[in-house]
DNA sequence: TATAGTACTTCCCTAAAGGAAAGTGATAAA
DNA sequence: TTTATCACTTTCCTTTAGGGAAGTACTATA
């Protein structure tokens, strides 16, 4: 008989991983937001990411208006990525995720 | 030349996201949380798990100590699903992941 | 003219995630 | 004796994520 219902917590959880889901999104926001702008830098700054990757995921989070694409004129034609003011409130996310990380590293050192 | 090195706040992310990944291992420690214990308890408060899922999902988190499963030698045998204190750890990033799907959704809504 | 950089795309493939449905072996209740 | 509950397992299949390597179209530089 019974569970209990846990929806209330569950349904939003699962909507913000429904939109950050995957190795990849939560890094690149990482590094559009430190401020690499050039695929070519994102792509460097992120170990193991590969060019189709990165174009795919770029393309994800333009949709859900987290960073946005910018051409830039000139010749040659520049393309430069930028967060836009809604990759802010992923802040708290990351940050919660940076501190367990951290600590999660930690244990495991000091348990082998 | 030059990406900004973002590294810092990339692997620590990345090493939590290992841990925490997927659909289900969120929805299944805050069901836990809550105070659901039973197999079955726990896939009917998560909407859409199938037991395979469950089963397989409950046994990475065994693993990572974040639950313990317990057995109960009466007659029958009854199975408990408790959360560890390392679960309480996760509690920053469940309510931030709660809290960002709660406005992201109010976002939505109020687009369309 | 040859080489390098930029921002990708294309192809091909494997592995992991996940869904659907049914089955299992134990006990228990009607 | 049939039905139900519990905690799963098994099989089969599809989808998605992701890796590797190469290619491309353009421009710039030596």
């Amino acid at each position: 008989m019974g569970y209990l219902s846990c929806l209330d917590t569950v349904k939003p959880v699962r909507d913000a991983i429904d939109v950050i889901s995957g190795k990849w999104k939560l890094p690149i926001i990482i590094s559009v937001m430190t401020g690499n702008e050039r695929f070519t830098d994102i792509q460097e700054s992120i170990p193991g990411i590969t060019p189709k990757v990165l174009a795919k995921e770029l393309k994800d989070l333009e949709q859900h208006q987290l960073i946005k694409r910018i051409v830039i004129d000139d010749y040659p034609v520049k393309i430069l990525y930028k967060p836009e003011p809604y990759a802010d409130t992923l802040t708290p996310i990351i940050d919660a995720l940076k501190g367990w990380g951290l600590k999660h590293r930690e244990r495991i050192f000091n348990k082998e």
